[in-house]
DNA sequence: ATCACGGTTTGCA
DNA sequence: CTAACGTGCAAACCGTGAT
């Protein structure tokens, strides 16, 4: 017999500009003011408050080019403080665990929850217990948006944050369709989930303005223009479930780190400090998902940004011949690779590596076994020192070469404390 | 024609 | 110091050479 699936019910929780936010819970001097948050490096902006909005500071814009008009209107700048933020998360995202067993971390601040089973209660009244949880006992304000798919609960959430009449929750699944087609008619193409500053333009060429267009759009036409996620967004806008919620992170195929310097660097030695240090970091993410990678790649640019400085960019892939997670292994290509592609003479701006051809511990096994007793060791040694580093605080242990003055450290002008993961800064009183 | 490949583009938070 | 523009992923896409 034929059972028509039940609609879903899935709630995407998103904290309201999450960084600003996580400011001025241990900052209330804050509230009310224009904040921003600004990227590594005090690049760009990452979060902006309300006010800072509202002076038409755009997301991802550098700090050099709005720093008049922050001076100005006393905007507050600070460097991120990724501990802060990070704890914070863990935070939310535990108490939102109690209010559905199906929970997807999607980001550090947001989270999808499937309320399906949950569908006898009131879901905005659950939706605002939610919130009110949330801002009692972290602080922070959150929006919900719930709706049948994650592509629609991810509208709802931007109708609750940008619609005063929902009052910070809104439920698609509780409006009738003539209402809830309404609303799409209302809202801009541009605002739905994979459809972005690219996608955009393209489909508004087509007279696809709004989301309700979209909607009533051919999904098999649009394929053909554009591909199968266009075809999955068309029925997501429908109601029709095609992207599921992905409970346990799959494992990373790639694992990146990179990092702009504080000032660009020209010598070789400096590079290598850094190349050290990004492949630490790499290789205890890859461990930490208990990983080996079988290829290395190092890239090094010049400024982008400079048109009278001479641009130069290059990155080499480097094959292993046996999949390994000891840093001193992965360090050595790397730098072997940076010898390759380093030019003398050019001022960098940022390098970085990355790690791909990752296959679970599991798979190598049979290797690990069959090699000599050195890669054993090698493990062991691994394993000790991320658990030092991990009791004793990141760097405690490092390699030697990953230098100890760093002149290419990024910049990080104004970064508040770490309140909630180090006594010694929350005693500090600025 | 079709495939595997590697590098590039796109999108997202 | 007096210029200054983030990071980390996945997947689609695209050109290329091999078959």
């Amino acid at each position: 017999m034929f059972v028509p699936p039940a609609t879903r019910s899935i709630a995407l929780i998103d904290v309201n500009n999450f960084y600003v936010s996580c400011e001025r819970v241990f900052n209330p001097k804050l509230v009310g003011k224009p904040v921003v948050v600004l990227s590594n490096n005090d690049g760009c902006a990452v979060a902006r408050s309300n006010e800072v909005k509202a002076l038409g500071v755009g997301m991802g814009a550098p700090w050099f080019k709005f720093k008049d008009l922050a001076k100005q209107h006393g905007i507050i700048a600070l460097s991120s403080n990724y501990a802060l933020y990070a704890d914070m998360s863990n935070r939310v995202m535990s108490i939102l665990r109690q209010y559905s067993p199906d929970q997807e971390i999607y980001s550090i601040d947001e989270s999808f929850l499937d309320l399906t089973g949950f569908q006898s209660r009131d879901l905005i009244q659950y939706g605002q217990h939610m919130r009110q949880r949330i801002l009692k006992w972290t602080g922070l304000p959150v929006c919900v948006g719930i709706g049948s798919t994650k592509t629609l609960s991810k509208l709802a959430n931007h109708c609750a944050k940008k619609r005063p009449v929902f009052n910070s929750v809104c439920n698609f699944n509780t409006m009738s369709s003539d209402d809830l087609d309404g609303l799409l008619g209302q809202l801009d193409v541009g605002e739905i989930w994979g459809v972005g500053r690219k996608l955009a333009p393209r489909l508004q060429a087509l007279g696809l303005n709004t989301v309700l267009n979209l909607k009533r759009a051919s999904p098999e036409r649009l394929r053909q223009q554009f591909s199968v996620v266009m075809e999955k967004t068309i029925r997501e806008l429908n109601g029709t479930v095609c992207i599921e919620l992905e409970e346990v992170p799959p494992d990373k195929q790639q694992i990146m780190s990179s990092r702009s310097f504080g000032q660009s660097v020209s010598d070789y030695n400096s590079l290598a400090e850094s190349v050290t240090l990004y492949m630490s970091r790499a290789a205890e993410k890859l461990r930490k998902q208990e990983s080996f990678s079988g290829s290395v790649n190092v890239h090094i640019r010049t400024s982008p940004f400079k048109p009278d400085d001479p641009f130069y960019s290059n990155s080499l892939t480097v094959p292993l011949p046996t999949p390994t997670d000891d840093t001193r292994t992965l360090v050595n290509v790397a730098l072997w690779a940076l010898k390759r592609i380093y030019k003398p003479n050019f001022n960098y701006a940022k390098a970085g590596v990355m790690l791909s051809e990752i296959v679970s511990a599991e798979s190598v096994q049979t290797d690990l076994f069959s090699s000599s007793q050195s890669t054993l060791n090698s493990s062991d040694l691994m394993a000790a020192m991320d658990s030092i580093n991990r009791k004793m605080g990141k760097d405690s242990i490092k390699l030697a070469s990953e230098g100890f003055k760093r002149p290419w450290k990024m910049k990080q002008g104004n970064k508040s404390n770490a309140f909630t993961s180090s006594w010694d800064e929350l005693m500090v009183v600025r």
